[in-house]
DNA sequence: TCCGATTAGATCGTACACGATGTATATAGA
DNA sequence: TCTATATACATCGTGTACGATCTAATCGGA
Protein backbone atom coordinates (compact mmCIF):
# COMPACT_ATOMS: atom_id res chain seq x y z
CA UNK A 1 0.00 0.00 0.00
CA UNK A 2 2.80 2.52 0.49
CA UNK A 3 4.66 3.16 -3.07
CA UNK A 4 7.92 3.86 -2.27
CA UNK A 5 8.53 7.55 -2.93
CA UNK A 6 5.46 7.55 -5.51
CA UNK A 7 2.85 10.37 -5.53
CA UNK A 8 0.84 10.14 -3.41
CA UNK A 9 -2.37 8.49 -4.17
CA UNK A 10 -4.38 10.49 -1.23
CA UNK A 11 -5.20 13.26 -3.36
CA UNK A 12 -6.37 12.59 -6.65
CA UNK A 13 -7.71 14.63 -9.01
CA UNK A 14 -7.52 13.14 -12.19
CA UNK A 15 -5.77 15.45 -14.61
CA UNK A 16 -7.28 14.35 -17.98
CA UNK A 17 -10.78 15.09 -18.34
CA UNK A 18 -11.64 17.42 -15.68
CA UNK A 19 -8.80 20.13 -15.80
CA UNK A 20 -7.65 22.30 -18.47
CA UNK A 21 -4.46 20.75 -18.85
CA UNK A 22 -5.60 18.09 -21.03
CA UNK A 23 -6.94 20.30 -23.56
CA UNK A 24 -4.23 20.64 -25.49
CA UNK A 25 -4.11 17.25 -27.76
CA UNK A 26 -3.15 18.78 -31.58
CA UNK A 27 -0.34 21.03 -32.17
CA UNK A 28 -1.67 23.75 -33.96
CA UNK A 29 -0.43 24.67 -37.43
CA UNK A 30 3.17 24.93 -37.31
CA UNK A 31 4.33 23.17 -33.96
CA UNK A 32 6.80 20.46 -34.13
CA UNK A 33 5.68 16.71 -33.18
CA UNK A 34 8.51 15.00 -31.29
CA UNK A 35 8.45 12.63 -34.45
CA UNK A 36 9.28 15.33 -36.82
CA UNK A 37 12.54 16.13 -34.67
CA UNK A 38 15.75 15.03 -36.71
CA UNK A 39 17.68 14.98 -32.95
CA UNK A 40 15.25 13.01 -31.78
CA UNK A 41 15.49 10.48 -34.72
CA UNK A 42 19.34 10.76 -34.09
CA UNK A 43 18.77 10.19 -30.15
CA UNK A 44 16.20 6.96 -30.39
CA UNK A 45 18.46 5.50 -33.65
CA UNK A 46 21.73 5.79 -31.11
CA UNK A 47 19.58 4.00 -28.06
CA UNK A 48 18.10 1.23 -30.85
CA UNK A 49 21.94 0.49 -31.90
CA UNK A 50 23.00 0.20 -28.79
CA UNK A 51 20.41 -2.61 -27.75
CA UNK A 52 20.85 -4.15 -31.26
CA UNK A 53 24.18 -3.99 -30.33
CA UNK A 54 24.02 -5.40 -26.85
CA UNK A 55 24.26 -9.49 -27.67
CA UNK A 56 27.57 -9.14 -29.83
CA UNK A 57 29.36 -6.89 -27.25
CA UNK A 58 27.94 -9.13 -23.91
CA UNK A 59 30.07 -11.78 -25.79
CA UNK A 60 32.84 -10.29 -25.70
CA UNK A 61 32.49 -8.73 -22.82
CA UNK A 62 32.38 -4.88 -24.02
CA UNK A 63 30.28 -2.18 -23.81
CA UNK A 64 29.73 -0.10 -27.10
CA UNK A 65 32.63 3.18 -26.50
CA UNK A 66 34.91 0.43 -25.10
CA UNK A 67 34.76 -1.51 -28.20
CA UNK A 68 34.72 2.07 -30.34
CA UNK A 69 37.90 2.52 -28.72
CA UNK A 70 39.60 -0.90 -29.43
CA UNK A 71 38.70 -0.51 -33.17
CA UNK A 72 39.87 2.95 -33.51
CA UNK A 73 43.18 1.67 -31.49
CA UNK A 74 43.31 -0.86 -34.11
CA UNK A 75 43.68 1.19 -36.71
CA UNK A 76 46.21 2.95 -35.36
CA UNK A 77 48.56 2.04 -32.39
CA UNK A 78 49.80 4.40 -29.89
CA UNK A 79 47.50 6.89 -29.83
CA UNK A 80 47.92 9.58 -27.53
CA UNK A 81 44.27 10.49 -25.60
CA UNK A 82 43.50 13.61 -27.37
CA UNK A 83 44.02 12.20 -30.60
CA UNK A 84 41.56 9.17 -29.76
CA UNK A 85 39.43 11.46 -28.15
CA UNK A 86 39.49 13.32 -31.53
CA UNK A 87 38.71 10.61 -33.51
CA UNK A 88 35.78 9.55 -30.58
CA UNK A 89 34.74 12.76 -30.04
CA UNK A 90 34.97 12.24 -26.75
CA UNK A 91 37.69 14.37 -24.12
CA UNK A 92 39.35 12.91 -21.70
CA UNK A 93 36.87 13.03 -18.66
CA UNK A 94 34.96 10.32 -20.54
CA UNK A 95 37.60 8.70 -22.04
CA UNK A 96 40.18 8.21 -19.08
CA UNK A 97 38.12 5.62 -16.83
CA UNK A 98 37.00 3.62 -20.52
CA UNK A 99 40.93 3.43 -21.19
CA UNK A 100 41.36 2.43 -17.22
CA UNK A 101 39.06 0.01 -17.55
CA UNK A 102 40.34 -1.70 -20.97
CA UNK A 103 44.00 -1.49 -19.16
CA UNK A 104 42.59 -3.39 -16.38
CA UNK A 105 40.92 -6.17 -18.33
CA UNK A 106 44.12 -6.49 -19.87
CA UNK A 107 42.80 -5.27 -23.98
CA UNK A 108 45.95 -2.08 -23.97
CA UNK A 109 48.32 -0.23 -21.94
CA UNK A 110 48.99 3.03 -21.28
CA UNK A 111 52.30 4.75 -20.91
CA UNK A 112 53.33 8.78 -20.84
CA UNK A 113 55.39 9.16 -23.28
CA UNK A 114 59.10 10.14 -23.08
CA UNK A 115 59.54 12.79 -24.94
CA UNK A 116 56.56 14.53 -23.46
CA UNK A 117 55.43 13.61 -19.99
CA UNK A 118 51.99 15.08 -20.62
CA UNK A 119 51.04 12.88 -23.06
CA UNK A 120 49.52 9.24 -22.70
CA UNK A 121 50.27 6.43 -25.19
CA UNK A 122 47.43 3.81 -26.22
CA UNK A 123 48.62 0.51 -27.38
CA UNK A 124 46.60 -2.26 -27.41
CA UNK A 125 48.08 -5.55 -26.13
CA UNK A 126 48.01 -8.93 -28.01
CA UNK A 127 44.79 -9.80 -25.90
CA UNK A 128 43.34 -6.29 -27.34
CA UNK A 129 44.27 -7.24 -31.10
CA UNK A 130 42.63 -10.89 -30.86
CA UNK A 131 40.13 -9.27 -29.31
CA UNK A 132 39.03 -6.75 -32.54
CA UNK A 133 39.57 -9.98 -34.37
CA UNK A 134 36.57 -11.81 -32.16
CA UNK A 135 34.13 -8.74 -33.11
CA UNK A 136 35.13 -8.44 -36.45
CA UNK A 137 31.78 -10.60 -37.63
CA UNK A 138 29.63 -8.54 -35.77
CA UNK A 139 27.49 -7.06 -38.55
CA UNK A 140 24.16 -5.34 -38.32
CA UNK A 141 23.74 -4.59 -41.97
CA UNK A 142 21.39 -7.25 -42.36
CA UNK A 143 19.13 -5.56 -39.23
CA UNK A 144 19.33 -2.22 -40.51
CA UNK A 145 16.97 -3.49 -43.51
CA UNK A 146 19.62 -1.54 -45.58
CA UNK A 147 21.04 -2.22 -49.03
CA UNK A 148 24.49 -1.84 -49.26
CA UNK A 149 24.17 1.39 -51.46
CA UNK A 150 21.67 2.98 -48.98
CA UNK A 151 23.23 1.73 -46.10
CA UNK A 152 26.67 3.85 -47.56
CA UNK A 153 24.68 6.77 -48.71
CA UNK A 154 22.73 7.07 -45.00
CA UNK A 155 26.11 6.48 -43.20
CA UNK A 156 27.67 9.89 -45.05
CA UNK A 157 24.42 12.08 -45.14
CA UNK A 158 24.43 11.38 -41.61
CA UNK A 159 28.26 12.10 -41.46
CA UNK A 160 28.03 15.43 -43.00
CA UNK A 161 25.53 16.37 -40.69
CA UNK A 162 27.30 15.37 -37.70
CA UNK A 163 30.00 17.52 -38.99
CA UNK A 164 27.78 20.43 -39.94
CA UNK A 165 26.62 20.55 -36.07
CA UNK A 166 29.75 20.76 -34.92
CA UNK A 167 31.38 23.31 -37.20
CA UNK A 168 28.05 25.47 -36.65
CA UNK A 169 28.31 24.79 -32.84
CA UNK A 170 32.15 25.83 -32.95
CA UNK A 171 31.22 29.00 -34.65
CA UNK A 172 28.44 29.93 -32.56
CA UNK A 173 30.89 29.32 -28.90
CA UNK A 174 32.97 32.25 -30.50
CA UNK B 1 55.81 14.58 -10.53
CA UNK B 2 53.60 11.75 -8.89
CA UNK B 3 51.08 11.42 -11.44
CA UNK B 4 47.79 10.61 -9.65
CA UNK B 5 46.98 7.06 -10.77
CA UNK B 6 48.35 7.23 -13.80
CA UNK B 7 50.20 4.96 -15.86
CA UNK B 8 53.72 4.28 -13.96
CA UNK B 9 56.42 6.66 -15.90
CA UNK B 10 59.27 3.80 -14.81
CA UNK B 11 59.08 1.44 -17.19
CA UNK B 12 59.07 3.52 -20.46
CA UNK B 13 59.14 1.07 -23.62
CA UNK B 14 57.74 4.13 -26.49
CA UNK B 15 55.19 1.15 -28.13
CA UNK B 16 55.17 2.74 -31.41
CA UNK B 17 59.01 2.01 -33.74
CA UNK B 18 59.92 -0.67 -31.99
CA UNK B 19 56.88 -3.02 -30.63
CA UNK B 20 54.69 -4.91 -33.22
CA UNK B 21 52.05 -3.40 -32.06
CA UNK B 22 52.21 -0.84 -34.06
CA UNK B 23 52.49 -2.56 -37.33
CA UNK B 24 48.55 -2.18 -38.65
CA UNK B 25 48.26 0.97 -40.41
CA UNK B 26 45.97 0.01 -42.45
CA UNK B 27 43.07 -2.54 -42.21
CA UNK B 28 43.36 -5.22 -44.74
CA UNK B 29 41.04 -5.30 -47.71
CA UNK B 30 37.47 -6.22 -46.04
CA UNK B 31 38.13 -4.58 -42.53
CA UNK B 32 35.94 -1.56 -41.78
CA UNK B 33 37.15 1.32 -40.21
CA UNK B 34 35.73 3.21 -37.23
CA UNK B 35 34.17 5.86 -40.01
CA UNK B 36 32.43 3.54 -42.07
CA UNK B 37 30.05 2.34 -38.96
CA UNK B 38 26.91 3.80 -39.47
CA UNK B 39 26.21 2.98 -35.84
CA UNK B 40 29.21 5.31 -35.12
CA UNK B 41 27.91 7.82 -37.25
CA UNK B 42 24.72 7.72 -35.48
CA UNK B 43 26.76 7.63 -32.37
CA UNK B 44 28.73 10.70 -33.16
CA UNK B 45 25.91 12.47 -34.48
CA UNK B 46 23.87 12.04 -31.17
CA UNK B 47 26.92 13.74 -29.26
CA UNK B 48 27.02 16.37 -31.76
CA UNK B 49 23.15 17.72 -31.40
CA UNK B 50 23.65 17.48 -27.53
CA UNK B 51 26.62 19.63 -27.74
CA UNK B 52 24.40 22.11 -30.39
CA UNK B 53 21.37 22.12 -28.25
CA UNK B 54 23.41 22.82 -24.93
CA UNK B 55 22.84 26.50 -25.03
CA UNK B 56 19.48 26.57 -25.69
CA UNK B 57 18.54 23.96 -22.95
CA UNK B 58 20.65 25.70 -20.27
CA UNK B 59 18.42 28.52 -20.92
CA UNK B 60 15.82 26.74 -20.15
CA UNK B 61 17.23 24.75 -17.20
CA UNK B 62 17.14 21.58 -18.53
CA UNK B 63 18.78 18.05 -20.52
CA UNK B 64 17.87 17.03 -23.22
CA UNK B 65 15.83 14.19 -21.97
CA UNK B 66 13.88 16.25 -19.78
CA UNK B 67 13.19 18.84 -22.97
CA UNK B 68 11.91 15.68 -24.56
CA UNK B 69 9.73 14.56 -22.13
CA UNK B 70 8.73 17.99 -21.79
CA UNK B 71 7.77 17.62 -25.38
CA UNK B 72 6.04 14.52 -25.51
CA UNK B 73 3.81 15.65 -22.72
CA UNK B 74 2.82 18.58 -24.15
CA UNK B 75 1.75 16.56 -27.63
CA UNK B 76 -0.59 14.54 -25.07
CA UNK B 77 -1.14 14.94 -21.34
CA UNK B 78 -2.06 12.38 -19.02
CA UNK B 79 0.24 9.79 -20.64
CA UNK B 80 1.00 6.86 -18.13
CA UNK B 81 5.29 6.35 -17.55
CA UNK B 82 5.08 3.24 -19.99
CA UNK B 83 3.47 5.39 -22.73
CA UNK B 84 5.76 8.01 -22.70
CA UNK B 85 8.43 5.03 -22.70
CA UNK B 86 7.39 3.69 -25.64
CA UNK B 87 7.21 7.46 -27.45
CA UNK B 88 10.76 8.21 -26.10
CA UNK B 89 12.15 4.47 -26.37
CA UNK B 90 12.57 4.36 -22.53
CA UNK B 91 12.00 2.34 -19.45
CA UNK B 92 10.68 3.30 -15.97
CA UNK B 93 14.41 2.96 -14.84
CA UNK B 94 15.28 5.96 -16.98
CA UNK B 95 12.18 7.60 -16.99
CA UNK B 96 11.30 7.63 -13.49
CA UNK B 97 14.39 9.61 -12.52
CA UNK B 98 13.81 12.51 -14.66
CA UNK B 99 10.27 12.66 -14.21
CA UNK B 100 10.64 13.12 -10.51
CA UNK B 101 13.40 15.39 -11.63
CA UNK B 102 11.04 17.63 -13.65
CA UNK B 103 8.19 17.25 -10.94
CA UNK B 104 10.53 18.40 -8.49
CA UNK B 105 11.49 21.57 -10.33
CA UNK B 106 7.26 22.25 -11.03
CA UNK B 107 7.19 21.33 -14.34
CA UNK B 108 4.78 18.31 -14.12
CA UNK B 109 2.87 16.08 -11.89
CA UNK B 110 2.64 12.47 -11.73
CA UNK B 111 -0.32 10.59 -9.96
CA UNK B 112 -1.79 7.26 -8.90
CA UNK B 113 -4.65 6.15 -11.66
CA UNK B 114 -7.11 5.78 -9.94
CA UNK B 115 -8.50 3.22 -11.74
CA UNK B 116 -5.36 1.35 -11.66
CA UNK B 117 -3.25 1.93 -9.12
CA UNK B 118 -0.07 0.70 -10.02
CA UNK B 119 0.09 3.28 -13.20
CA UNK B 120 0.79 7.01 -13.05
CA UNK B 121 0.05 9.42 -15.35
CA UNK B 122 1.66 12.38 -15.85
CA UNK B 123 0.59 15.77 -16.45
CA UNK B 124 2.53 18.69 -17.26
CA UNK B 125 1.78 21.96 -14.87
CA UNK B 126 1.01 25.81 -16.29
CA UNK B 127 4.82 25.97 -15.97
CA UNK B 128 5.75 23.41 -17.39
CA UNK B 129 3.20 24.39 -20.95
CA UNK B 130 5.29 28.05 -20.66
CA UNK B 131 8.54 26.17 -20.80
CA UNK B 132 7.23 24.11 -23.81
CA UNK B 133 6.61 27.95 -25.47
CA UNK B 134 10.03 29.28 -24.61
CA UNK B 135 11.52 26.50 -25.94
CA UNK B 136 9.77 26.79 -29.52
CA UNK B 137 12.11 28.94 -30.88
CA UNK B 138 15.14 26.35 -30.82
CA UNK B 139 15.38 25.22 -34.52
CA UNK B 140 18.71 24.06 -35.61
CA UNK B 141 17.75 22.92 -38.89
CA UNK B 142 20.27 26.12 -39.98
CA UNK B 143 22.90 24.16 -37.75
CA UNK B 144 22.57 20.86 -40.07
CA UNK B 145 23.53 22.96 -43.20
CA UNK B 146 20.55 21.16 -45.06
CA UNK B 147 17.80 21.87 -46.66
CA UNK B 148 14.28 21.60 -45.20
CA UNK B 149 13.26 18.23 -48.11
CA UNK B 150 17.02 16.98 -47.03
CA UNK B 151 16.30 17.00 -43.85
CA UNK B 152 13.29 15.87 -43.89
CA UNK B 153 14.64 13.02 -45.95
CA UNK B 154 17.19 12.30 -43.76
CA UNK B 155 15.06 12.32 -40.91
CA UNK B 156 12.90 9.53 -42.76
CA UNK B 157 15.44 7.34 -43.32
CA UNK B 158 16.69 7.54 -39.99
CA UNK B 159 13.52 6.93 -38.12
CA UNK B 160 13.53 3.56 -41.22
CA UNK B 161 16.73 2.34 -39.74
CA UNK B 162 15.84 2.93 -36.06
CA UNK B 163 12.50 1.05 -36.56
CA UNK B 164 14.34 -1.62 -38.52
CA UNK B 165 17.01 -2.37 -35.98
CA UNK B 166 13.95 -2.36 -33.16
CA UNK B 167 11.88 -5.29 -35.22
CA UNK B 168 15.33 -6.97 -36.21
CA UNK B 169 16.47 -7.09 -32.56
CA UNK B 170 12.92 -8.05 -30.91
CA UNK B 171 13.09 -11.04 -33.86
CA UNK B 172 16.36 -12.26 -32.68
CA UNK B 173 15.62 -12.23 -28.97
CA UNK B 174 12.41 -14.65 -29.70
C1' DT C 1 -13.03 -16.55 -3.78
C1' DC C 2 -8.47 -17.40 -3.31
C1' DC C 3 -3.82 -17.69 -4.80
C1' DG C 4 -0.28 -17.86 -8.44
C1' DA C 5 1.08 -15.15 -12.34
C1' DT C 6 1.35 -10.82 -14.60
C1' DT C 7 1.85 -5.89 -14.89
C1' DA C 8 3.45 -1.02 -13.71
C1' DG C 9 6.69 1.55 -11.48
C1' DA C 10 10.54 2.19 -8.57
C1' DT C 11 15.20 1.12 -6.87
C1' DC C 12 20.00 -0.20 -7.26
C1' DG C 13 24.58 -0.87 -9.32
C1' DT C 14 27.50 0.04 -13.27
C1' DA C 15 29.01 2.71 -17.02
C1' DC C 16 29.01 6.48 -19.96
C1' DA C 17 28.82 12.05 -21.14
C1' DC C 18 30.28 16.35 -19.70
C1' DG C 19 31.14 20.91 -17.22
C1' DA C 20 34.20 22.46 -13.80
C1' DT C 21 38.28 21.99 -11.59
C1' DG C 22 42.90 20.08 -10.24
C1' DT C 23 47.81 18.71 -11.17
C1' DA C 24 51.98 17.94 -13.55
C1' DT C 25 54.64 19.11 -17.51
C1' DA C 26 56.09 22.06 -21.20
C1' DT C 27 56.76 26.52 -23.37
C1' DA C 28 57.53 31.43 -23.93
C1' DG C 29 58.72 35.87 -22.87
C1' DA C 30 61.04 39.35 -20.02
C1' DT D 1 66.84 31.70 -16.06
C1' DC D 2 62.75 32.50 -13.89
C1' DT D 3 58.11 32.70 -13.92
C1' DA D 4 53.43 33.20 -16.20
C1' DT D 5 50.80 30.78 -19.26
C1' DA D 6 49.34 26.98 -21.88
C1' DT D 7 48.73 22.06 -22.54
C1' DA D 8 47.49 17.11 -21.45
C1' DC D 9 45.37 14.32 -18.68
C1' DA D 10 42.81 13.12 -14.40
C1' DT D 11 39.16 13.83 -10.94
C1' DC D 12 34.61 15.02 -9.32
C1' DG D 13 29.61 15.83 -9.35
C1' DT D 14 25.33 15.41 -11.92
C1' DG D 15 22.42 13.22 -15.06
C1' DT D 16 21.21 9.80 -18.12
C1' DA D 17 20.94 4.42 -19.96
C1' DC D 18 20.07 -0.10 -18.63
C1' DG D 19 20.05 -4.94 -16.60
C1' DA D 20 18.47 -6.96 -12.45
C1' DT D 21 15.53 -6.94 -8.82
C1' DC D 22 11.80 -5.32 -5.72
C1' DT D 23 6.98 -3.98 -4.36
C1' DA D 24 2.26 -3.17 -4.92
C1' DA D 25 -1.78 -3.74 -7.62
C1' DT D 26 -4.40 -6.41 -10.82
C1' DC D 27 -5.85 -10.46 -13.28
C1' DG D 28 -7.07 -15.32 -14.11
C1' DG D 29 -8.17 -19.87 -13.40
C1' DA D 30 -9.55 -23.69 -10.42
Amino acid sequence: MKLNDGPQTGSRVTSRGNSKASQKPKPSAGERRLGDFLCFAIYSANLAFGRAYKKGLDELGLTYPQWIAIVALWEQDGQTVSELGQKMFLESNTLTPILKKLEQMGYLRRQRDPADERQVRISLTEAGRRLREKGMHMNLMASTGLKPDEFARLQQNVVALRDNLIKATAEKAK
